[in-house]
DNA sequence: TTTTCTGCAAAGGTTTTGCACCAAT
DNA sequence: ATTGGTGCAAAACCTTTGCAGAAAA
């Protein structure tokens, strides 16, 4: 598993609370609120504490195996990154996410602002809303 | 002003606590937390609360004046949902930020992603981060 | 054995609610 | 005059920190 590596790398250590909270986010297909992934997780750790959760997460962001996520409800979602900078599209009605690639458009644009404002570009965030096909369905 | 249309239409009221705070959001380029937006629209109305900053804030995201915005720190910020869908660029040494425009590179992605996702896209969210001129100066 | 990780308890923040007074219509 | 809005205080959450014991390397 790529990310056992990632972290031994870095000098952590694998643990069973972190299995799990990887196990459960590999499982999801939407970003999931920190309370959300202990609930789920606790199936398969029983002893799990919110705070390793958050401790968990925080690091997993870092190592850049897990990403953030805008939620509209007002929480914070996590999700795991897929490799290559992928970017998050979100079901308003259900919450289901799925990501693309873009990065030849976001490329392209890049420059011009860099053109235009002569700043440096170094990272980006993009998010995407709207209805997945099954919500489209629902719709009517 | 059309947000007083909006207000009014839904039988609210103009008050000078939502004007400052609207007024604010105007001014800024770049999404603002509840705090920030309090600190900055107490310069205009001396008593305002942070409550009503909230509430204020979500009467305003309820009538889609106002879009919540994922922010790296942990908090939600806050901008005024432009009709001409601008999209900030933050310096990542001092702050500043200035805004673009990217319509046309950011509707053919969309139209990318729609054709191979089967999700239809109603809304996007796009922050780049960076070096302004200055700090690129600095840097050396 | 050594260091990191975990879970608990508690602290620090952020956001929401209840209520009496005030203001816009 | 009515109804909705404001600000304060307090409650309810969410997230982080400190610490002693447990677990990985």
């Amino acid at each position: 598993m790529e990310w056992e590596q990632r972290l031994a790398d870095s000098g952590r250590r694998i643990t069973a609370p972190r299995r799990a909270v990887i196990q459960v986010l590999m499982d999801a297909d939407a970003p999931l609120s920190p309370q959300e992934v202990l609930k789920l997780a606790q199936a398969v750790h029983r002893s799990l504490g919110l705070v390793t959760v958050y401790r968990t997460l925080n690091l997993l962001a870092e190592l850049d195996l897990v990403r953030r996520a805008h939620r509209e409800d007002g929480c914070h979602g996590y999700l795991l990154a897929s490799p290559g900078h992928r970017h998050a599209l979100i079901c308003q009605a259900c919450g289901r996410a799925v990501e693309f690639r873009g990065e030849d458009d976001i490329h392209t644009l890049v420059e011009r602002v860099e053109a235009g404002t002569g700043y440096r570009v170094n990272d980006h965030l993009l998010q995407l809303f709207g209805l997945c096909p099954d919500c489209q369905e629902t719709e009517r």
